[in-house]
DNA sequence: ACAAAAGTGTTCGGGATACACCCATGC
DNA sequence: GCATGGGTGTATCCCGAACACTTTTGT
């Protein structure tokens, strides 16, 4: 197929009815993280709204392209793998009052109806110190635990994210990425009780994740622990 | 929340950048099929084009609305659980000129870029003969493992649909809806072989489903076979 | 009697669970 | 020497896989 198949693409503008939101996962050895923005104001206006890192898509890029450039616009996270977990369509879920004002600083048509496509991701949280971009005005991480009021129905859009990640995490399809390049079996081990919520047995959980050799032992021990220091890990290659 | 805390929808009108496709499968006890539309042409035109049910949304329904009115429309179905899948928003998953002759038959803006939600369904093949509505001159079942060439990425979606339903009846979360009201362990296992696509063993398999508790026997036998009658089934309620 | 599908039990291996004590280090 | 988390083995249960013969009906 070549590109005389293909009728002209539009040009580069704004898609107003499509957008995407990424929820992104952080893990900081003891709990689970989302990444979360503020968009900038006029000046002086003191009122916030948080939200989740998202935006309209462009004519001419496809969703996964536009849920990276966005992340990368609002973030400054480049080359993280996203994944869309599903699609949010009520008519009303931009539509709420508490949100209008709000929307209207930055969207054109801030009426419009948008259906927005969720991605999640993982990325180490102690790789990437939150930066805000020229878009908006904080970037931060939350606890899941504690997750404030989010504009839109972005707060139904994290929990649904949560609940996939969970499910791909226990079929072994994702959340890897949330570890150190180095790490002990305790830590592994506290990140699945983060994501799954809930308390493993040590000994059993040893036993199950050395014999899928997902992880290899490096020649390398903790230091600098006020106990017995640990053998240190890394992700096997090819996953 | 009240309808004061919402500002005034748009008007009933179609929203010409988002679309919702439904691959609704159906069971006749050998084999898995999808059902597939030829839309409407003019008078003498005999170019044909297959496609699945599918169109664009209403500004004020959700895609799951949608996806409900799509399915009636094109094939008269009513009362179906959809369920979304995924998105698919490639920028030119509608531009192939092999597909705009068509589209323009039936679309006020052919070239606008379309992302379209993904849904799948099933149904009882023996409680549907298919029955085209005014805006489809033909609707047929279609086995899945011959499906034709389809317009736009349709041959992707409905690759893609059977991967999710795979997944998902493995888990249990789904799939039972092919099967007539009253079955034998015999169909049961049919339906499991010909989702999962490979051979069980007879009795592991009826040990298992009747460990399971998702069927209860009914005080009923087959008749009319020329063979030992078997136990007729039906779902548990709850299920 | 024959054809056709229904129906039925046992064995084996692997994975999940439950559970308690000694070890190496820094202070 | 003590506080702290690191590290280890065994017994049990349940589930999935493999495997072959008898039973009931219609013709």
């Amino acid at each position: 197929m070549t590109a005389d198949d293909y009728i002209q693409p539009v040009l580069h503008t704004l898609n107003p009815h499509v957008s995407v939101d990424c929820v992104v996962f952080g893990f900081d050895r003891s709990a689970l993280h989302v990444l979360l923005i503020e968009r900038k104001r006029e000046q002086g206006d003191l009122r916030i709204k948080t939200a989740l890192p998202g935006d309209l898509v462009w004519e001419d890029e496809s969703l996964d392209e536009a849920a990276s450039r966005v992340l990368k616009e609002l973030t400054s996270l480049e080359g993280i793998f996203l994944k869309q977990f599903r699609a949010f369509g009520d008519p009303n879920r931009v539509r709420d009052v508490k949100d209008l004002d709000w929307l209207s600083s930055f969207r054109e048509q801030p009426q419009a109806r948008v259906i927005t496509i969720g991605y999640y991701a993982f990325i180490r949280m102690s790789d990437f110190e939150p930066e805000a971009s020229s878009f908006a005005s904080r970037v931060f991480w939350q606890d899941i635990h504690s997750i404030p009021n989010l504009a839109f129905d972005h707060n139904q859009i994290t929990e649904e994210a949560i609940e996939v990640l969970r499910a791909d995490f226990e079929n072994r399809k994702a959340g890897f990425e949330l570890l150190p390049e180095k790490f002990t079996l305790s830590q592994l081990q506290s990140l699945y009780e983060c994501i799954l919520d809930r308390k493993l047995d040590k000994r059993n959980f040893r036993k199950k994740v050395l014999k899928e050799n997902l992880i290899t032992p490096l020649p390398e021990k903790q230091t600098g622990v006020l106990h017995k220091p640990a053998q240190l890990f890394e992700l096997s290659q090819h996953g």
